[in-house]
DNA sequence: TATTGTTATACTCTATAACTATA
DNA sequence: TATAGTTATAGAGTATAACAATA
């Protein structure tokens, strides 16, 4: 970060300042490289499979589908996330006792580990980034963004 | 929308609704979605090509490479984005008087018009999506986004 | 009939590196 | 030497459509 705004670049912008998605465009990016500079450089890992083994965690049993659901990406887009989640060695699919169509996807004990390590340096990550926000400056912007794709008051 | 979080689906969703970025990120999936909907259908213009026609129309004989700049992505990338605007006659690469390496962009006057559609099409996409949101709220919510990824008080 | 996972494929966005023509 | 624009190429990330196995 540069000066008051490095991407205006003293150019004039017209109109995008007052629009939302232009702003949330460039805080995402942001929040991506930051990422990947401080947690994908650590720990080898995407925001996208981090949240993918979250949810695996947090949803024992979990299914490719309901995953996919949860991501809001196509089904077909989880199975190579998956492929790589197993090929490292951080998640497996079980099969389902009760449907032979679908897996049920679980850590492996070294996908667990990785993940405690993982969340540790995410929430570093997050604590760097948001370093210009007071607690409760952070906890308003949540609940502005929520209430802003999600229509509602509270996450 | 659907629920308080269709994302969540009933799953358990750990840290991550403590993460700025996973806001963001789906934040910045519903508007580009909604953009799509509503500009991108009436207009056939996607996000980044509408940001590119507004620094042009707002910097006259800007160059590609001071484009790319402000965009914060690479000079090749502008390369086939400039090529798409001057294939539908919204913009031209101008001859730089004093410098031949380099382009003066412009609007056509087709492109001028097309822009003044776009801005209004914009416009009602932004009510729309931020219609969950009151005014002071929108202003806080940019506020709060720009000091968190420009590090500072005031877009 | 509908769903789960999979494959093949394609499209978009982006970056890197090497090139040319200028400066 | 350095910069502006270009090209070729590659890598994410994503979606669509069709398929086999299963429900």
């Amino acid at each position: 970060m540069r000066e008051r705004d490095e991407a205006g670049g003293g150019l004039g912008r017209g109109l995008l300042p007052r629009l939302l998605g232009y702003h949330l465009r460039r805080a995402q990016v942001a929040v991506f490289k930051h990422f990947a500079a401080s947690v994908g450089a650590e720990e080898n890992i995407t925001p996208g499979l981090f949240g993918m083994l979250v949810m695996i965690a947090e949803n024992p049993g979990l299914s490719q589908s309901r995953l996919a659901e949860a991501m809001e990406v196509d089904r077909s887009t989880i199975v190579t996330a998956i492929d790589q989640l197993e090929a490292r060695d951080l998640a497996v699919r079980g099969r389902s006792p009760t449907d032979r169509r679908s897996y049920c996807l679980a850590l492996t004990d070294n996908g667990r580990r990785a993940l405690r390590r993982m969340r540790e340096a995410v929430l570093r990550h997050e604590e760097e980034f948001a370093a210009h926000l007071s607690p409760s400056e952070r906890e308003e912007l949540i609940r502005l963004v929520v209430k802003l794709y999600a229509g509602r008051d509270r996450p």
